[in-house]
RNA sequence: GGACGAGUGGCGGAACUGGCAUACGCGCACGGUUCAGAACCGUGUCUCGCAAGAGGUGAGGGUUCAACUCCCUCCUCGUCCACCA
């Protein structure tokens, strides 16, 4: 008796069966039932629900998450894994626009959408916790959170220059432009508006921020990138006298050592000082880099230009008269936007003293020994040294001259040290609809006030028009009704906030509303903290998985609102995700993006009707390591199809045929694959290297296949175990049906190998001069006794062959290698 | 320019802590099954060589009994940052 894998069949009645059965139910934890059980908290970064439905790339990262699920959850561990919608932001009312619908009305049925098709992959969610960014009872607490940190003095509303996106006509975070200058959303380009904003002090927490990275279980790669965005650089701010006039200019430089090498000075053409001056040379030259775009100035090959002030400043080290000049290499943002020119040490310094005619002095000798005057390019001196020229820095290190001179400056009141940073406040207003309403009231009399908690949620009202004005105001600025109302404070006219928060508000706290119980409270400190106590101690998040490219994005907003919580004595931890891994992209099988227009998209529901979850599951954890990059292959897929298959045929002939052995009589080679593959799987799962996993168990497959008698019921039990967090259909169908299970594979218990594994044999290679001549077998009791392993080996007929002389030296490694050395 | 990561068959990739390089899968070839095809099954598949054997993990050098793995020099690709003082 046969019968024929036809996942398409079965796969639908156990997604309803799992659901009545509540098999992946996280209530028992929350009721606090299993007391002393360890939690595992395995978390995706949940999707933007998007018109276009759930995309191949989702299912690998929804997957892996799902296999590290439901390996705690048969380890034993209790297990929080849930599924949301982040389904506010730019690109769900972009598309609303598109479609000339309302997104209120819209997104509801992408969520359907997604919804549907993420239980036919059989993720174990419990869908009880669901939870959407756009409802009113999650975002009251969003908007609750604003008014803490706006209470706790790290909101500010500020006229200042951002950036702003004429295509999307609202204005962004640093983080969101791109480095040629684009929106990372809509790829148009960003231009700089004067705008009233809501603004987040981050910069406040920057040294928290870089600090607790260190504790991180993180890929390297994004730690690296979130330390260069807080880019914390410590230098000193030197003060220069100018010559004539009672005023200093302040430099900002990490190499003050090199101060006795100083020959000019250069400021940005936005300097204050450049405004005194009013000279006509420095004013059409200011004149003329303003006209320039940023992007201008870069593409000017780097040339340096620049306009001399017609001041000196006085370098106090010396008494030395330096020129001061204007150029647009040097930025306004940055430091103080004035820089000291040490054109022997520094390349752009020296470029420009080159371009101007300017001195150039040597202060550092590096390894190459090279005291000469320095005059070409190749011979600027950036590197490592030890100081000349430079009076009572002569013959120190640079590290040792750097803190000496530092010291020196401060004693004399010439210079301050200081520490800056590249991460700049969080702007933190969108003049857009789809967002949640920022919970403030401007009063004339009073000045801005948060709205009362009673009043939570602000609702963001449903509208017919909600497209973004040209006016840089937000289209609920056009709504009297909103609009219009009356200070809490004093009970006066007043008006709202009509700007709304960004899409990143949502999903940087969302981790914790899911790990909160349900029960609907009304947004208060006694309540949150309710909820926190309620919620059984799953926070922080465990296992954190999705896509590198919030790095610096949702992964650096989350973490600076959870430590502001902590301080706000809301939360007790100071980092939400405690190991993070990264999954790589899914591209098309052309090696390009996955795009409507080039017609090769891969939609799952195809593949599910073709080939069932179970195959496509295990498809999307071989093809590659998580984290690497790769294009889809519908033959590889039949590939892990075949695989499946092949499990499938098998359990059904022996079980149909009741052909298992009886313990006793088990092939022992057979019992030790099953052994290490199922060791192999048990670290693979938690080391994420889901594709090792299952290539040794098709290695097993291979070896069972040759002798399907050979195993016991119980040990091929374990198989279809170690098999179910990857294939959680075929493995239930089997377990239950065939084996008559009553309940599920899923709530089993994950096995394990008892003591050693029982390898009696093991193959020995053996070398001689360092290459393989042969490969022995030996008992495995006998691996420690290198005597008797020797004389076995050289009985061997190829060994002998090679064997011209007597051995200098045996090198034996127990059980790895033998090695003669003649 | 800087930081990080990576280079292994026709392809995706494996190799624990330095110990049989190319596991597993795809593809391909030959054979079986079939009226035929699909599907499936079996055998083979790094290079040179009939073979014994020799060579081989981006290039070159080094350490070691032994190197994909460690060290040095260089090349290529990817990602992020960048006139950052």
């Amino acid at each position: 008796m046969s019968t024929r894998y036809e996942p398409q069949e079965f796969e639908k009645k156990w997604i309803q069966i799992w659901d009545k059965e509540k098999v992946y139910s996280m209530e028992p934890a929350f009721a606090k039932a299993s007391v002393g059980k360890e939690k595992s908290y395995v978390l995706a970064m949940f999707p933007y629900p998007s018109g276009a439905g759930l995309h191949v790339g989702h299912v690998r990262v929804y997957t892996g998450t799902d296999v590290v699920a439901r390996y705690f959850r048969m380890n034993g561990n209790l297990v929080l894994h849930p599924m949301g919608w982040d389904a506010f932001g730019l690109p769900a009312e972009n598309a609303a626009v598109k479609a000339k619908k309302n997104p209120m009305d819209m997104v509801p049925e992408h969520i359907a959408t997604f919804k549907k098709q993420m239980k036919s992959l059989g993720f174990s969610y419990d869908w009880n916790h669901e939870i959407t960014t756009t409802d009113p009872n999650y975002y009251k607490w969003t908007q609750w959170l604003f008014i803490q940190f706006y209470k706790m003095g790290l909101l500010y509303k500020k006229n200042t220059p951002i950036n702003y996106c004429p295509t999307c006509k609202t204005g962004l975070a640093e983080e969101e432009v791109l480095p040629n200058g684009t929106h990372e959303r809509c790829g148009n380009k960003i231009e700089k508006r004067d705008l009233p904003q809501w603004v987040f002090k981050i910069t406040k927490y920057a040294d928290r921020l870089l600090s607790d990275l260190e504790g991180l279980d993180w890929p390297k790669g994004i730690l690296e990138m979130q330390r260069n965005w807080i880019g914390r650089k410590e230098g000193i701010n030197i003060n220069y006298k100018i010559k004539g006039r009672n005023e200093i200019i302040t430099c900002f430089t990490t190499r003050p050592d090199t101060n006795f090498g100083a020959t000019f000075i250069v400021i940005a053409p936005e300097h204050e000082f450049v405004k005194k001056i009013n000279k006509n040379d420095v004013n059409k030259y200011v004149k003329e880099t303003a006209s320039k775009s940023e992007q201008e100035r870069l593409n000017e090959n780097k040339k340096k230009t620049g306009v001399f002030t017609g001041f000196y400043a006085i370098n106090n080290l010396n008494g030395k008269e330096i020129p001061i000049w204007v150029s647009d290499f040097v930025l306004s943002g940055f430091g103080t936007g004035a820089v000291v020119g040490v054109p022997g040490h520094d390349l752009r310094d020296f470029e420009f003293a080159q371009e101007f005619g300017i001195d150039v002095i040597r202060v550092v000798v590096g390894k190459d020994g090279d005291k000469s005057k320095i005059t070409k390019r190749e011979q600027v001196q950036e590197e490592e040294g030890v100081m000349i020229n430079s009076n009572f820095l002569n013959g120190l290190d640079i590290h040792v001259a750097t803190k000496k001179i530092m010291d020196y400056f401060e004693e004399k009141g010439w210079g301050q040290r200081v520490t800056t940073y590249h991460l700049r406040d969080w702007i933190f207003s969108r003049q857009r609809y789809w967002g949640e309403p920022i919970p403030m009231v401007f009063c004339e009399k009073c000045g801005w006030q948060p709205i009362p908690e009673s009043e939570l949620p602000l609702k963001l009202p449903y509208v017919k028009s909600y497209e973004p004005t040209e006016t840089g105001e937000s289209p609920l600025s056009v709504i009297p009704e909103f609009v219009n109302t009356t200070c809490p404070n004093c009970g006066g006219k007043a008006k709202r906030e009509t700007d709304t928060m960004p899409n990143w508000a949502g999903s940087c706290w969302y981790f914790i509303r899911f790990a909160q119980d349900n029960k609907d409270l009304s947004p208060s400190i006694e309540n949150w903290k309710l909820k926190i106590e309620n919620s059984g101690n799953w926070l922080p998040v465990d296992w954190y998985l999705g896509g590198a490219e919030h790095a610096v994005l949702h992964l650096l907003y989350s973490r600076f609102w959870i430590k502001a919580l902590y301080d706000l004595k809301l939360l007790n931890f100071k980092e939400p995700f405690l190991r993070l891994r990264n999954l790589g992209m899914v591209l098309a099988e052309d090696h390009r993006k996955m795009s409507k227009s080039f017609g090769n998209v891969i939609n799952p529901d195809d593949v599910i009707k073709e080939y069932g979850a179970d195959a496509l599951r295990i498809y999307e954890m071989f093809m590659a390591p998580f984290d690497a990059e790769i294009a889809w292959s519908t033959k590889s897929l039949q590939g892990s199809y075949r695989f499946v298959k092949r499990v499938w045929d098998l359990f059904q002939n022996n079980v149909g045929n009741k052909n298992f052995c009886s313990v006793q009589n088990e092939d022992k080679q057979l019992v030790v694959k099953l052994q290490k593959t199922i060791q192999k799987v048990t670290s693979d799962i938690p080391g994420i290297k889901f594709n090792t996993a299952i290539a040794m168990m098709m290695e097993f497959l291979n070896d069972y296949e040759k002798n399907p008698q050979g195993l016991s019921k119980e040990n091929s039990k374990k198989f279809l175990q170690v098999l179910a967090p990857f294939a959680p259909y075929m493995t239930e169908e089997i377990w239950k049906n065939t084996f008559k299970e009553e309940s599920s594979i899923h709530l089993s218990v994950w096995p394990t190998v008892s003591g050693e594994i029982i390898e009696e044999e093991i193959i020995l290679p053996v070398q001689i001069n360092g290459k393989l001549r042969d490969a022995i077998k030996i008992q495995r009791l006998n691996i420690k006794d290198q005597k008797a392993i020797e004389e076995l080996v050289l009985k061997s007929e190829k060994v002998k062959k090679y064997m011209t002389g007597k051995p200098k030296k045996i090198i034996y490694i127990p059980g790895k290698i033998i090695n003669f050395i003649i």
